[in-house]
DNA sequence: GATGAATGAGGATTCATTCAT
DNA sequence: TATGAATGAATCCTCATTCAT
């Protein structure tokens, strides 16, 4: 008896059901929503669902693809653009930026990863191609910038971009199990950032 | 070629079946995994599996158990007991401890926690308060312990054990999900843990 | 032999599933009915018979519910209206609604009720209040109406409509039972109620 | 949990699993009664159970036809050796022995045989043969015996015998389906003798 | 394009029966 | 004999997918 939550234009359709059918798979995961969930949850018929994806499988892949989007793509041109010291850079915006990660679809996309990727190679790589090596690329490249520019230590470690994203990752995986079991990912994440610039300074 | 149909092993059943389902769940999931497979990987029909667990969830949950045992407690035995100097045993027991971890079982039970914990609470509680509460606590204690010999800094961070933990998480994660994107978790454990060191070092 | 393999006929489609359905219990009873069987009777796919009741208990009661409705009803309706004498009434309409009980549904489904009442309490309290307790009543108030008008003993018995009902149900249960062992049972219900007449006139 | 009820006597066995399953019989009907029940109930492994009974439903037969015995012959033996007037033996031993039937096994063997009698076709001959002819036939005679004796007139009722059972019969389904109803069976049955007796007697 | 009634393969669970011990 | 672990056919029910309307 769910209300559809989402209005009918037919050029956004797809859109629709695709947002309809991220909100199931954050409730239920893939494998325990039913697609006439879905369905009613965008307002529409399952045969009209059919239409536009030929199968569940297919519908979970457009989800994936649809929380991609600009987000990293974003970050990258601030990356490039600012004007910012790095270290400032690194304590403001680009911590701002990871600390909402937790908490936002992505979130949620990491769930369904883990729960699904085992059986969607091709998703998974599109999903690292697009989000977390050009995430990666865009911090080592910043980093690098940083000891161009003589405000980082050359020693600096290759792990680097995986180390930041450490306690965004806990944070994550914490949100998902952990629901009710408190934890402070803003100061986890902050500190970590700070513990790595204190490190990685000149 | 004449398998004995029947082996009458009462004792060992459950281990036996455990297992198999465990092998069946860390390759596809628990949800994708038909009782029949797990019966028929333990070398047992369908019917004696259900003479032993009640129902599919309940045979998940002993899988989840099964695993828990004794790891931590190991550990925690090693902490209250060890000759070494703080800074020593981290970089030796534990840091060894904490890199088995992405490659051990615990790795799939994290997997499976994170796609059907949301629909078993009780199962999530048991772990949180047998592995993850236990683990945190005694890294905490042994930090203190530290401190409290002048081995470190009294301002060490609360977050301490999540930070330690956050390397580990991030390469079960990615062994779960980017299984072929090659990542050293070794030493981005190891460095994370240095890096720690360094800041709370006395 | 092109049958149509779809037809979309919501409308009828409970009153043919409870039709076949009671066919098929009529024959074996609920338990050793399996709901294939049902389906197949009705032309319809298993799917479809779940598409309409839950289980096939809620079938079941659908089934019984099925076969109750309006007629003790139009009994009573009858006793209400009658213009006979009471004592005409009783060997006419009266004797000959209960003549025709059991070779009725109402037998099978008193067989239903016999071997699954027990399960289903709520089944049976439906029953006794549509059926039974409504019968008896109908029963009790028409021969008050006889014995207020003279053409009836006050001293009637009070258990009178049970032993009006009492060989109807030996037939009905005869019936079930010793299908092959002849026993007319119309004659026997009209003995019944010549003797009971005989012994409450006036 | 349930305690076995039945002591272990070699020679006793198949009584006692009998009696056991009887029991178990009584309390869920045949098709919802697990073989594993009758065997606890019994104090007896499965495999011993399958030792004396080849199959659960021959041990059904063997419920049932235990519980026909000496019953009737009995009655047949005093109808045939007492001195009392017919109207005497009616309206004592005779009533006295209709009345215990809906409280008797004899009940539970109707509803068995109400519900599973239909695929048991030699059974319900059996139980017809040796029951209800058996006590129709000794009413028949003794009824005869009565008109030689000009204690009773002649022209009664053939169906007499049947309209003497009709009252039990409903007394034993009332008792079945309608248990929380109350019902006075042992006045019902006794009204019916009596309003018998008055048509009959010379 | 839309709809949702209809399908049917698939999967969990039960329980009568067997058989090694 | 006696046991009860082990079997597997049978059955209910779900849900992704199809298709007449």
């Amino acid at each position: 008896m769910t209300e559809p939550r989402y209005r009918r234009r037919k050029e956004d359709r797809p859109k629709e059901i695709t947002a309809a059918a991220f909100d199931a798979f954050a409730e239920k995961g893939f494998a325990a929503t039913r697609v006439d969930d879905v369905a009613k949850r965008a307002g529409v018929s399952k045969g009209l669902l059919y239409l536009y994806f030929k199968t569940k499988e297919e519908l979970f892949k457009a989800v994936v693809k649809s929380v991609v989007i600009r987000r990293v793509d974003r970050l990258i041109e601030n990356v490039e653009t600012t004007e910012l010291s790095s270290d400032n850079f690194i304590r403001g915006p680009l911590l701002s930026f990871l600390q909402k990660i937790p908490g936002s679809p992505v979130a949620i996309v990491i769930r369904l990863l883990i729960a699904e990727g085992p059986r969607h190679p091709d998703l998974v790589d599109y999903y690292y191609e697009n989000v977390v090596a050009k995430g990666l690329a865009a911090i080592s490249a910043f980093v690098k910038r940083g000891v161009d520019r003589g405000e980082f230590r050359q020693s600096s470690v290759s792990d680097l971009p995986h180390l930041i994203l450490a306690p965004v990752m806990l944070s994550i995986i914490w949100g998902i199990i952990f629901k009710d079991k408190q934890l402070d990912t803003d100061t986890l994440i902050a500190t970590q950032i700070d513990m790595i610039l204190t490190h990685i300074k000149a």
